[in-house]
DNA sequence: CCCTTTTCACCTAGGTGGTAAGAT
DNA sequence: ATCTTACCACCTAGGTGAAAAGGG
């Protein structure tokens, strides 16, 4: 199984060389040792073991890569398409992750001479010309069913493919329009 | 009005040096200055007064560029998402053609130097480092609406987006399965 | 008269959460 | 008991030719 990530991390990247080609790339690493488990009657996450054996590294490529620094700038950068799975035979380039753990996604911003062997299975390249970026509020917990009503109604409500579950979507039946 | 251009043309490579990158690209040209209309009774096409005037060059850049020749020979590339339109005011980059006209494309293989300033809307660069193929068996005559059954026979028997017109798919009410 | 544009029903392709069945 | 998978109806997004309307 896979789904896109949702909602989709988007950046705005200020400081670059506009003549410049670079690569943009996300990954998503694990932000601890533990493996979770939602706890319903107090609405929390709650530690339940360690963490699963680690899993083949795999790095989002931005499809427009590679870009001049111009180009980066001038738009809002979205990871929309960038997709997950807990497959670890995965064979599509997807990011694999496990599902109960938490993870932060990275923001690597790559000089195009040092981002020549990139690859959707290897790990980002780090040092010169490599700078990499992440935000507290963006570390997110996997689940393959939604544990909690506000993050299903989150999905539904923002989501344009689960239009079909939206209040007057749905279970409304018999209505003549006048 | 934009639309892909089908059959979509097809080309397998060799002869590229493995670890060397290269752009592909099509552009479509001219094939003489002529205009033409479809005579019915005798179905051919024939001059009808002289060529409008040339229009803007674009160039459809292969959206899997750049790659390695390596991985360009071990494909057949497909160049099944070229657009084209007859609008000459186009701002989506599609190549621009007059109706009524004869074209043919080139594919246009471009070692990577010699690709950095490529563009959709700039001609293709010549000289060393780019070649440029054509086949004649390619050659088309453009058109805003079907002139010939046999060339919508064609189009409908084998582009999957237009199934709905197959026999047994419309004009088949009425039926019951046992 | 001949060609072009617009709109339409009908497709392909693929992203949603619900739900029931499966797995551990 | 808890999590995962497979399948489904329902969407978005966009590529077809037919047919009717538009234009010179």
């Amino acid at each position: 199984m896979h789904r896109r990530m949702f909602p989709a991390m988007r950046v705005k990247i200020s400081g670059l060389d506009p003549h410049q080609q670079y690569y943009i790339a996300m990954d998503i690493v694990p932000v601890d040792n533990k493996r979770y488990r939602y706890v319903y009657h107090s609405s929390k996450w709650m530690v339940a073991g360690n963490a699963d054996s680690p899993v083949p590294p795999r790095v989002y490529i931005h499809p427009d890569s590679p870009a001049s620094g111009e180009t980066w700038m001038r738009q809002v950068i979205s990871f929309d398409k960038l997709k997950l799975t807990n497959n670890e035979l995965d064979d599509q380039g997807h990011i694999i992750l496990h599902s109960m753990h938490k993870y932060q996604p990275r923001v690597h911003v790559i000089r195009k001479d040092c981002g020549d062997d990139l690859s959707p299975i290897k790990p980002v390249p780090t040092g010169e010309g490599v700078k990499a970026f992440s935000f507290p509020e963006t570390v997110f917990t996997t689940v393959t069913a939604y544990q909690n009503q506000q993050i299903t109604r989150l999905k539904i409500d923002r989501n344009p493919f689960a239009k079909g579950f939206r209040d007057s979507g749905r279970n409304r039946p018999n209505i003549i329009w006048t």
